[in-house]
RNA sequence: UACCCGGUGGUGUAAUGGUAACACACCAGGUUUUGGUCCUGGCAUUCCUGGUUCAAGUCCAGGCCGGGUAGCCA
């Protein structure tokens, strides 16, 4: 076995990502004393969407599977313009559902302003910081291009004891917003932007959600991110590709501090086809009304995904399936589809519904006869157990379940056919009533055959197709929110010049249907509960059900071969 | 035009100098009281050119292609 291959339980050898392989590298070295210490840390400006379930996974996955590992959930709150308690509290729940507890490591980086003031005054009495008194566009100028270097500010060679008196008067607010940085003195020629004299602190006068007024002076992202996760003694402090450019200032701060030096790695945030997942279009979808919120099923937001019907679990095995890599490629949704079907398969159980309904008559079954039926709650899991379901006269079937004039392969009801209604009879079609006017089905006329009840024909005879149904007078009216991929192109980006990302939005991402009808063993469904509508696929109890109206959301639809044949058949004509 | 980082089937991930594998997708078949699930099979891969080596996806050199970086955002 190699030093890089961990033996797991079952004796067999599993690889290492990349990330493993460098704490399997430290732990052989000993660089962290044995210890393995990650964190997730969010700036609350946002919601949590599953690029972020992918980092909150891998960072936390990591300490989990380390004996004596630990995860530490922090709020990187250092831009008070943009943050909020609503998202802290937010972010803590979507965390909370995804199956993660940080116990009592609960942090703040607002917590350690006055550390890393201290820190900053002593780069200072280093001679490793400057105040620098110009302005946004001229520190923007003098920073020089990508291919041009940059020119030394004319503070740079301010003298320790201004600098402390100047930075001092900075935090007590004699500045005007804007008007004065404290700068790191590195090089303003590195070939690295970050390097040339970044900003560690700009003045800035706003209410912070935890530090309310205390503060006018805030740290920026590079400056602060290290201390951090050195005050924290974080051991891994994994992060998205974009700061790989940082790594050699996250580096220099600590370096030149002499403080404890957590490692920073990189890997590929997730992209998503069919998906966006900026943070900035994403509002601008709530903003805009293209949804009806953060937690609209169709957003790739953790709390749309949950009122979507998704499950903690089949996110969790997405993101260990993905695995991490550096290479920053797109990943097909497809495979999130199917481990959420994967899990909903085991665990959902099953009811019948029917989405389109059209209206059966038996002709020859007692008028006042309702008899109750035998279903399996769930084929994949005996101890689910059976239910009763009530059969009468008028029954509703899926209007997709008949056809007057079938084609090829279609197994379904239509004239002359017989099938099987799940769990109750064989039936055969005997007359077809229409709309005059429009010329529409409107109510279909069977037979049944008393002897095949529960399914099974005694004399063997076989039925190609089985379709569900519900019992009209007993079926509970619900509303099915029928949803689809917010977006129809797999690059939602990918628009032609003048036109933006909304272009591609589908039309039909959200198709509500008003009358479908359910049985009645979903009354009092409770919102959140899923259920698998057999033949469909899998549906969730929206928030907005009342006593009154039950509403589902479409989790995703079963796997669809007949969808598929028809398909087909249509491209070949 | 500078620096950093990448490049393995359709998609993603593995192979850690020694038979290029796994999953999803797709296609075909079987089982089936869900056209679901399950089972079987098929499809198809190392960016290019050199070099090192008994042996290169892996190491080296050069090229090509892609991504990132010029906030007092994170």
């Amino acid at each position: 076995m190699s030093a890089q291959n961990a033996e797991k339980d079952d004796g067999k050898t599993t690889s290492l990502n990349f990330i493993q392989a460098i704490i399997a590298e430290d732990l052989r070295t000993d660089r962290f004393g044995g210890r393995v210490h990650t964190r997730f840390p969010p700036e609350p400006n946002g919601y949590l969407h599953i690029g972020h379930a992918q980092a909150i996974c891998l960072s936390f996955g990591l300490a989990e599977e380390h004996e004596g590992g630990l995860y530490n959930l922090r709020f990187d709150d250092t831009n008070p313009v943009k943050e909020e308690e609503e998202y802290v509290e937010a972010i803590k729940e979507d965390i909370r559902w995804l199956g993660f507890d940080w116990e009592d490591r609960l942090y703040y980086a607002s917590d350690y302003f006055e550390q890393m003031y201290k820190y900053a005054v002593q780069l200072i009495k280093a001679g490793k910081a400057y105040v620098c008194d110009l302005t946004p566009e001229e520190t923007r100028a003098y920073r020089g291009t990508l291919t041009k270097p940059g020119r030394d500010s004319p503070y740079r060679n301010r003298g320790v004891e201004e600098n402390l008196d100047l930075f001092q008067r900075m935090r007590a607010g004699e500045f005007p917003d804007g008007t004065r940085t404290l700068r790191a003195k590195i090089d303003m020629a590195s070939p690295n932007l970050n390097m040339r004299d970044p900003v560690m602190y700009r003045i800035l006068r706003a209410t912070h959600h935890r530090t309310g007024e205390t503060w006018c002076i805030y740290p920026m992202y590079d400056w602060a991110h290290g201390l951090e996760d050195s005050i924290e003694g974080i051991t891994h402090s994994i992060c998205t590709l974009e700061f790989e450019n940082h790594r050699p200032l996250y580096d220099w701060y600590l370096d030149e501090l002499g403080v404890y030096h957590p490692r920073q790695i990189e890997f590929a945030r997730l992209n998503l086809n069919y998906t966006i997942m900026s943070k900035r279009k994403l509002l601008e979808l709530v903003e805009g009304g293209h949804v009806s919120g953060w937690d609209d099923p169709r957003m790739p937001t953790v709390s749309g995904l949950r009122r979507r019907g998704y499950t903690p679990e089949s996110i969790r095995e997405f993101c260990r399936r993905i695995g991490v890599a550096k290479f920053d490629g797109v990943r097909e949704i497809a495979l999130l589809e199917h481990c959420l079907r994967e899990d909903l398969n085991k665990r959902a159980p099953r009811v019948m519904g029917v989405l389109r309904p059209l209206r059966v008559v038996i002709d020859n079954y007692p008028e006042d006869q309702v008899e109750e039926l035998d279903a399996i709650n769930n084929p994949e899991d005996p101890s689910a157990g059976t239910r009763k379901v009530p059969f009468s006269r008028v029954l509703y079937i899926e209007q997709d379940d008949f056809r007057e004039d079938p084609p090829r392969k279609y197994f379904r009801l239509a004239p002359g056919r017989e099938v099987r209604l799940r769990y109750a009879y064989f039936v055969t079609c005997v007359g077809v009533v229409k709309d005059e006017q429009t010329g529409e089905v409107v109510e279909l006329h069977c037979t049944y055959d008393p002897a095949t009840r529960g399914g099974d024909s005694p004399d063997g005879r076989k039925v190609k197709g089985t379709i569900h149904w519900v019992s009209a007078a007993h079926a509970l009216e619900a509303e099915v929110r029928m949803y689809e991929h917010l977006f129809s192109k797999e690059n939602p980006d990918g628009v032609e010049e003048g036109s933006d990302f909304k272009s591609n939005l589908n039309p039909n991402s959200l198709k509500t249907l008003k009358s479908c009808r359910v049985e009645p063993s979903l009354a009092g469904a409770l919102p959140g509960s899923r259920y698998q509508f057999e033949r469909q696929g899998y549906f969730c109890v929206d928030p907005d059900s009342s006593e009154s109206v039950l509403v589902f959301s479409r989790t995703v639809p079963l796997r669809d071969t007949w969808g598929k044949i028809e398909k087909a058949q249509h491209k070949k004509k």
